[in-house]
DNA sequence: CTAAGTGCAAAATGTTTGCATACTT
DNA sequence: AAGTATGCAAACATTTTGCACTTAG
Protein backbone atom coordinates (compact mmCIF):
# COMPACT_ATOMS: atom_id res chain seq x y z
CA UNK A 1 0.00 0.00 0.00
CA UNK A 2 3.11 2.36 -0.19
CA UNK A 3 2.01 3.29 -3.52
CA UNK A 4 3.99 3.95 -7.04
CA UNK A 5 8.21 5.50 -6.81
CA UNK A 6 7.51 8.63 -9.23
CA UNK A 7 10.19 11.28 -10.48
CA UNK A 8 7.64 13.89 -8.98
CA UNK A 9 8.04 11.86 -5.30
CA UNK A 10 11.50 11.03 -5.68
CA UNK A 11 11.93 15.42 -5.75
CA UNK A 12 9.45 16.39 -2.67
CA UNK A 13 11.63 13.75 -0.63
CA UNK A 14 14.78 15.42 -1.76
CA UNK A 15 14.16 18.66 -1.58
CA UNK A 16 12.74 18.00 2.36
CA UNK A 17 15.82 15.81 2.76
CA UNK A 18 18.11 19.09 2.05
CA UNK A 19 16.96 21.69 2.36
CA UNK A 20 18.90 23.88 4.98
CA UNK A 21 15.56 25.73 5.93
CA UNK A 22 14.36 25.78 9.27
CA UNK A 23 10.45 25.23 8.15
CA UNK A 24 9.44 24.24 4.93
CA UNK A 25 6.03 25.06 3.60
CA UNK A 26 4.21 23.16 0.62
CA UNK A 27 4.33 26.44 -0.97
CA UNK A 28 8.04 26.57 -0.74
CA UNK A 29 8.05 22.99 -2.45
CA UNK A 30 5.72 23.59 -5.03
CA UNK A 31 7.75 26.97 -5.93
CA UNK A 32 10.65 25.77 -6.53
CA UNK A 33 9.52 22.26 -8.56
CA UNK A 34 7.41 24.48 -10.44
CA UNK A 35 9.78 26.53 -11.66
CA UNK A 36 12.68 23.28 -11.87
CA UNK A 37 11.00 20.41 -12.76
CA UNK A 38 7.40 21.59 -13.77
CA UNK A 39 5.56 19.73 -10.45
CA UNK A 40 2.19 20.93 -10.28
CA UNK A 41 1.14 22.38 -7.16
CA UNK A 42 -1.67 19.61 -6.23
CA UNK A 43 0.94 16.81 -6.74
CA UNK A 44 3.03 18.18 -4.04
CA UNK A 45 0.03 18.38 -1.61
CA UNK A 46 -1.46 15.04 -2.26
CA UNK A 47 2.30 13.43 -2.11
CA UNK A 48 2.90 15.54 1.60
CA UNK A 49 -0.38 13.85 2.20
CA UNK A 50 0.90 9.97 1.85
CA UNK A 51 4.34 10.77 3.35
CA UNK A 52 2.38 12.07 6.53
CA UNK A 53 0.28 9.57 6.51
CA UNK A 54 2.86 6.72 6.20
CA UNK A 55 4.91 8.69 9.28
CA UNK A 56 7.68 9.43 6.57
CA UNK A 57 6.83 13.34 7.12
CA UNK A 58 5.54 15.38 9.94
CA UNK A 59 3.87 17.90 9.41
CA UNK A 60 3.14 20.91 11.80
CA UNK A 61 1.32 24.40 11.59
CA UNK A 62 2.65 27.58 11.90
CA UNK A 63 1.27 30.64 11.59
CA UNK A 64 1.69 31.05 7.84
CA UNK A 65 0.55 27.71 6.80
CA UNK A 66 1.40 24.27 7.42
CA UNK A 67 5.12 22.98 7.62
CA UNK A 68 6.72 19.79 6.63
CA UNK A 69 9.46 17.97 7.62
CA UNK A 70 11.35 14.75 7.03
CA UNK A 71 11.69 12.59 9.66
CA UNK A 72 12.25 9.24 8.02
CA UNK A 73 10.80 5.75 9.40
CA UNK A 74 12.54 5.99 12.63
CA UNK A 75 10.06 8.15 14.49
CA UNK A 76 10.28 10.59 17.27
CA UNK A 77 14.06 11.28 17.59
CA UNK A 78 13.34 15.53 16.86
CA UNK A 79 14.13 17.38 19.95
CA UNK A 80 14.48 20.35 18.87
CA UNK A 81 12.67 23.60 19.63
CA UNK A 82 11.59 26.91 17.94
CA UNK A 83 11.82 30.06 18.90
CA UNK A 84 10.27 32.30 16.89
CA UNK A 85 11.10 36.63 17.64
CA UNK A 86 8.04 38.52 18.17
CA UNK A 87 9.32 41.56 16.89
CA UNK A 88 11.44 41.20 13.55
CA UNK A 89 10.07 37.20 12.69
CA UNK A 90 13.11 35.31 12.82
CA UNK A 91 12.46 32.05 13.72
CA UNK A 92 15.40 29.79 15.77
CA UNK A 93 16.24 26.21 15.54
CA UNK A 94 17.62 25.44 19.28
CA UNK A 95 19.01 22.00 20.18
CA UNK A 96 20.41 21.60 23.56
CA UNK A 97 20.80 18.69 26.73
CA UNK A 98 18.73 21.40 28.83
CA UNK A 99 16.14 21.55 25.99
CA UNK A 100 15.70 18.06 26.07
CA UNK A 101 14.77 17.58 29.60
CA UNK A 102 12.51 19.29 29.61
CA UNK A 103 9.41 17.33 27.67
CA UNK A 104 10.33 14.56 30.01
CA UNK A 105 10.21 16.64 33.14
CA UNK A 106 6.47 18.05 31.94
CA UNK A 107 5.41 14.46 31.36
CA UNK A 108 6.77 13.13 34.15
CA UNK A 109 5.47 15.94 36.61
CA UNK A 110 2.57 16.89 34.99
CA UNK A 111 1.60 14.28 33.41
CA UNK A 112 1.67 16.69 30.06
CA UNK A 113 3.57 14.97 26.82
CA UNK A 114 4.81 18.03 24.74
CA UNK A 115 4.97 17.61 21.07
CA UNK A 116 8.26 19.62 20.50
CA UNK A 117 7.36 19.90 16.46
CA UNK A 118 4.39 21.53 17.18
CA UNK A 119 5.57 23.96 19.61
CA UNK A 120 7.10 27.42 19.54
CA UNK A 121 8.26 29.96 22.01
CA UNK A 122 7.31 33.44 21.46
CA UNK A 123 9.83 36.18 22.09
CA UNK A 124 12.39 38.62 21.35
CA UNK A 125 15.90 37.37 19.82
CA UNK A 126 18.71 38.81 20.55
CA UNK A 127 18.71 41.41 18.08
CA UNK A 128 15.69 42.80 18.79
CA UNK A 129 16.51 42.73 22.38
CA UNK A 130 19.41 45.11 21.97
CA UNK A 131 18.19 46.70 19.42
CA UNK A 132 14.82 47.83 20.87
CA UNK A 133 15.86 49.13 23.81
CA UNK B 1 -3.99 53.01 24.39
CA UNK B 2 -6.65 49.96 24.66
CA UNK B 3 -9.18 51.68 22.53
CA UNK B 4 -12.79 51.92 22.15
CA UNK B 5 -15.48 49.60 23.88
CA UNK B 6 -17.92 47.97 21.23
CA UNK B 7 -20.88 46.20 20.86
CA UNK B 8 -19.11 43.75 18.82
CA UNK B 9 -15.88 43.58 20.88
CA UNK B 10 -18.22 42.93 24.03
CA UNK B 11 -20.09 40.06 21.59
CA UNK B 12 -16.57 38.72 20.47
CA UNK B 13 -15.47 38.25 23.94
CA UNK B 14 -18.43 36.98 25.43
CA UNK B 15 -18.84 34.35 23.20
CA UNK B 16 -14.74 33.50 23.86
CA UNK B 17 -15.63 33.09 27.20
CA UNK B 18 -18.84 30.96 27.34
CA UNK B 19 -17.45 28.95 24.61
CA UNK B 20 -17.20 25.34 25.67
CA UNK B 21 -15.72 23.47 22.45
CA UNK B 22 -12.16 22.84 22.88
CA UNK B 23 -10.87 24.96 19.87
CA UNK B 24 -12.67 28.46 18.81
CA UNK B 25 -11.74 29.84 15.46
CA UNK B 26 -12.59 33.21 13.84
CA UNK B 27 -14.58 31.47 11.80
CA UNK B 28 -17.12 30.28 14.26
CA UNK B 29 -17.08 33.46 15.96
CA UNK B 30 -17.90 35.48 12.93
CA UNK B 31 -20.27 32.93 11.71
CA UNK B 32 -22.26 33.05 14.58
CA UNK B 33 -21.84 36.61 15.36
CA UNK B 34 -23.18 37.62 11.89
CA UNK B 35 -26.21 35.61 12.00
CA UNK B 36 -27.23 36.64 15.42
CA UNK B 37 -25.99 40.12 15.35
CA UNK B 38 -24.78 41.18 12.02
CA UNK B 39 -21.42 41.86 13.05
CA UNK B 40 -18.88 41.67 9.73
CA UNK B 41 -16.01 39.08 9.12
CA UNK B 42 -13.38 41.83 9.40
CA UNK B 43 -14.23 43.04 12.76
CA UNK B 44 -13.81 40.18 13.99
CA UNK B 45 -10.65 39.45 13.02
CA UNK B 46 -9.76 42.81 13.68
CA UNK B 47 -10.67 42.76 17.34
CA UNK B 48 -8.96 39.25 17.95
CA UNK B 49 -5.82 41.34 16.64
CA UNK B 50 -6.26 43.64 19.52
CA UNK B 51 -6.94 41.39 22.19
CA UNK B 52 -3.92 39.14 21.17
CA UNK B 53 -1.32 42.72 21.40
CA UNK B 54 -3.38 43.63 24.94
CA UNK B 55 -2.68 39.52 25.91
CA UNK B 56 -6.30 39.49 26.66
CA UNK B 57 -7.19 36.33 24.23
CA UNK B 58 -4.21 33.90 23.22
CA UNK B 59 -4.30 32.37 19.79
CA UNK B 60 -2.72 29.29 18.62
CA UNK B 61 -2.54 27.44 15.03
CA UNK B 62 -4.04 24.31 14.36
CA UNK B 63 -4.80 22.36 11.34
CA UNK B 64 -8.00 24.18 9.96
CA UNK B 65 -6.66 27.33 11.03
CA UNK B 66 -5.35 29.82 13.72
CA UNK B 67 -7.60 29.27 17.38
CA UNK B 68 -8.20 31.92 19.90
CA UNK B 69 -8.70 31.23 23.38
CA UNK B 70 -9.71 33.98 26.59
CA UNK B 71 -7.24 33.57 28.75
CA UNK B 72 -8.18 37.17 31.15
CA UNK B 73 -5.70 40.50 31.93
CA UNK B 74 -4.43 39.02 34.87
CA UNK B 75 -0.76 39.74 34.40
CA UNK B 76 0.39 36.28 36.13
CA UNK B 77 0.14 35.03 33.27
CA UNK B 78 3.50 35.91 32.85
CA UNK B 79 4.72 34.00 35.27
CA UNK B 80 3.91 30.41 34.32
CA UNK B 81 3.76 28.14 31.48
CA UNK B 82 1.08 26.89 29.34
CA UNK B 83 0.05 23.47 28.18
CA UNK B 84 -2.36 23.13 25.52
CA UNK B 85 -4.15 19.82 24.66
CA UNK B 86 -4.50 18.93 21.15
CA UNK B 87 -7.40 16.54 21.67
CA UNK B 88 -9.42 18.15 24.06
CA UNK B 89 -8.65 21.68 24.13
CA UNK B 90 -7.59 22.29 28.28
CA UNK B 91 -5.41 24.64 28.60
CA UNK B 92 -3.24 23.70 31.70
CA UNK B 93 -1.62 26.34 33.84
CA UNK B 94 1.72 25.23 34.97
CA UNK B 95 3.88 26.93 37.52
CA UNK B 96 7.00 25.12 39.08
CA UNK B 97 10.72 25.77 39.38
CA UNK B 98 12.44 23.84 36.68
CA UNK B 99 9.92 25.54 34.06
CA UNK B 100 11.11 28.78 36.14
CA UNK B 101 14.86 28.35 34.81
CA UNK B 102 13.66 27.79 31.21
CA UNK B 103 13.46 31.61 30.14
CA UNK B 104 16.85 32.46 31.77
CA UNK B 105 18.28 29.40 30.11
CA UNK B 106 17.57 30.38 26.85
CA UNK B 107 18.36 34.02 27.12
CA UNK B 108 21.63 32.87 28.59
CA UNK B 109 22.80 30.35 26.49
CA UNK B 110 20.75 31.20 23.36
CA UNK B 111 20.54 35.06 23.72
CA UNK B 112 16.37 34.87 23.36
CA UNK B 113 13.96 36.29 25.73
CA UNK B 114 11.10 34.11 25.74
CA UNK B 115 7.60 35.86 26.72
CA UNK B 116 6.23 33.29 28.63
CA UNK B 117 2.72 34.90 28.35
CA UNK B 118 2.65 33.97 24.38
CA UNK B 119 4.31 30.98 24.79
CA UNK B 120 1.80 28.06 24.54
CA UNK B 121 3.16 24.06 24.30
CA UNK B 122 0.98 21.38 22.86
CA UNK B 123 0.25 17.96 23.17
CA UNK B 124 -1.65 15.84 25.04
CA UNK B 125 -2.51 16.18 28.66
CA UNK B 126 -2.79 12.78 31.21
CA UNK B 127 -6.78 12.44 30.75
CA UNK B 128 -6.37 12.40 26.60
CA UNK B 129 -3.05 10.39 26.54
CA UNK B 130 -4.38 7.37 28.73
CA UNK B 131 -7.46 7.78 26.76
CA UNK B 132 -6.10 7.53 23.42
CA UNK B 133 -4.06 4.48 24.67
C1' DC C 1 -3.91 -3.77 -18.72
C1' DT C 2 -5.11 -1.62 -14.41
C1' DA C 3 -4.65 1.18 -10.67
C1' DA C 4 -2.27 5.07 -9.10
C1' DG C 5 -0.29 9.47 -10.07
C1' DT C 6 -0.05 13.97 -12.64
C1' DG C 7 -0.99 18.82 -14.39
C1' DC C 8 -4.20 22.24 -14.98
C1' DA C 9 -7.76 25.16 -13.80
C1' DA C 10 -11.54 26.00 -10.88
C1' DA C 11 -13.35 25.94 -6.33
C1' DA C 12 -13.21 25.97 -1.49
C1' DT C 13 -11.05 27.89 2.82
C1' DG C 14 -9.03 31.21 5.71
C1' DT C 15 -7.33 35.95 6.37
C1' DT C 16 -6.38 40.81 5.09
C1' DT C 17 -7.23 45.36 3.14
C1' DG C 18 -9.41 49.74 1.00
C1' DC C 19 -12.93 52.72 1.74
C1' DA C 20 -17.00 55.27 3.04
C1' DT C 21 -19.89 55.43 7.09
C1' DA C 22 -20.94 55.12 12.05
C1' DC C 23 -19.65 55.16 16.74
C1' DT C 24 -16.85 56.20 21.19
C1' DT C 25 -14.70 59.38 23.93
C1' DA D 1 -14.44 67.30 16.77
C1' DA D 2 -10.89 63.69 16.53
C1' DG D 3 -9.73 59.35 16.37
C1' DT D 4 -11.41 54.50 16.25
C1' DA D 5 -14.18 50.89 14.78
C1' DT D 6 -17.43 48.82 11.52
C1' DG D 7 -19.50 46.47 7.33
C1' DC D 8 -18.97 45.34 2.85
C1' DA D 9 -16.66 43.70 -1.00
C1' DA D 10 -12.63 42.74 -3.21
C1' DA D 11 -8.00 41.06 -2.76
C1' DC D 12 -4.87 37.51 -1.10
C1' DA D 13 -2.96 33.19 0.35
C1' DT D 14 -3.30 28.39 1.07
C1' DT D 15 -5.22 23.96 0.24
C1' DT D 16 -8.57 20.85 -2.18
C1' DT D 17 -11.07 18.88 -6.02
C1' DG D 18 -12.82 17.46 -10.86
C1' DC D 19 -11.20 15.74 -14.98
C1' DA D 20 -8.68 13.99 -18.91
C1' DC D 21 -4.15 12.17 -19.63
C1' DT D 22 0.16 9.68 -18.36
C1' DT D 23 2.90 6.28 -16.07
C1' DA D 24 4.46 2.52 -12.79
C1' DG D 25 3.88 -2.12 -11.71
Amino acid sequence: MTGYKTRQRELILDYLKNSDKPHVTAGDIAAHLRETENVGTATVYRQLDKMVTDGLVRKYSLDGGACYQYVGGGGDCHEHFHLKCLNCGALIHVDCEFLSGLGPHILEHHGFQVDNSRTVMYGLCRKCREGAK
